[in-house]
DNA sequence: CAGTGGTCTAGACCACAAA
DNA sequence: TTGTGGTCTAGACCACTGA
């Protein structure tokens, strides 16, 4: 149940549902934290809580003597990044969709332990799937999530959308990810599930991705069909 | 003055050099949040928004119900996302070097066109190369420049750092680029260029660099030993 | 000038961790 | 159970903005 959340997340998710309807838009100035405090029933400190985590998120922009406005919407492209499968996939007009080989709970690897940042009595949750565009077969990749990060989620909120349930359901804010890209010849095994030739080029990204505060939330291990598959990027 | 600053900016900044002091090392537990404000003499919500700035900082790390404690530095600065090859190179510790197999002034392809926004009358500067890291080969690489881009410059100043002549030399201001990444199988050429056997996975780079007014100047297509070099990139 | 966000106080109760 | 950080209150004064 929400009712068990803080106040101050409350009003947030609130105000932020109010901008997302439409009742507050980009400029608008919002009423101030004396009058806000009394329409929520709170005291003006937890007001300014909730106003605090939307100013950090960029929804919200304070003006010292002036005002609290609704910012202008920047790229949402920050939430996703380079690497959502979905939305390279949609964003070229085909159909993403993916198959789960494997969901399960375990100790980690040592690489896993570091990439994370565990100690080696944490648990974590693995995810195996193979990712396709119109039903041909784009990716194999290996996820890894340290299980208290995603404790209490559902198995469809961690495979949809980590990102978006960690932000909106979390409350948790999606920081920055580091990326490696080289490319090596296909296995036999990723051969069989990318419906390739053994030693056909494949594209290999390994991806950390992390919170606002450095903590490390996700690790990621993925093969791509290097002739089925681009990554776009702009810097 | 430091005596206009705000209490809890004092206070982060007190805490901090107490931390960079040694006073408390990594790992220790700080006195709690109770101690700490009757020790700073202010209310302990002020003093929680000194620890908060801190933790937001990574510099402290909260843990509920248990105590503050000095976070372990991670450091690690973004390395820019610059495809300089040279600078990949380098920061991690090898020497690159390079050797031009074709330097030469001639028509654009309808390639060329497209992606330098050029008209066929236009000419356009070609060269070919292959780069090495500490005498390895890791890259060959075909550039295409717009002419009139570089007429006047010597062919070291082009080869050298095309970007630091234009900056400094030409007034031109290096603006953003946009590239793909993809994956394929070595060409009896390439295999030949880079020290590989014909069908090893190769790592195909293409970008077009803009100067800041969205000119292009600069059209890339590089293929990368896949096993011998990696990109990383921090989103 | 009046109104705004920024800072600060001196309390309070809660959920959680560790002993 | 004790102590911790997390949340919350009902005030207060300040520096700044804009009319």
């Amino acid at each position: 149940m929400t009712s068990k959340l803080p106040v101050y997340i409350k009003i947030h998710d609130q105000i932020k549902k109010e901008i997302e309807d439409g009742i507050w838009k980009v400029g608008d100035r919002l009423p101030s934290e004396r009058e806000l405090s009394e329409t929520f029933g709170v005291s003006r400190m937890t007001l300014r809580q909730a106003i605090q985590t939307l100013a950090e998120e960029g929804i919200l922009e304070r003006k010292i003597g002036s005002g609290t406005y609704v910012a202008r919407q920047k790229v949402k492209e920050t939430m996703t990044g380079t690497t959502s499968f979905s939305d390279i996939v949609r964003s070229q007009g085909s159909q993403p969709s993916s198959q789960t080989i494997a969901y399960f709970i375990t100790s980690p690897s040592s690489s896993e332990m570091e990439k994370l940042e565990l100690t080696k009595d944490k648990k974590i949750l693995k995810m195996e799937r193979i990712r396709y565009a119109d039903d041909v077969p784009i990716c194999f990749e290996v996820a890894s999530i340290p299980y208290d990060m995603v404790k209490g989620f559902t198995k469809d909120e961690i495979t949809t959308s980590l990102y978006q349930t960690l932000e909106n359901n979390g409350h948790r804010m999606i920081g920055k990810s580091s990326q490696s890209i080289s490319a090596l010849s296909a296995s036999e095994t990723i051969a069989h599930y990318l419906d390739l030739k053994k030693g056909d080029a494949v594209l290999r990204l390994r991806q950390v991705s992390y919170l606002q505060d450095k903590t490390p939330f996700e690790y990621v291990r993925s093969q791509y069909a290097g002739e089925r598959f681009e990554f776009y990027l702009e810097k």
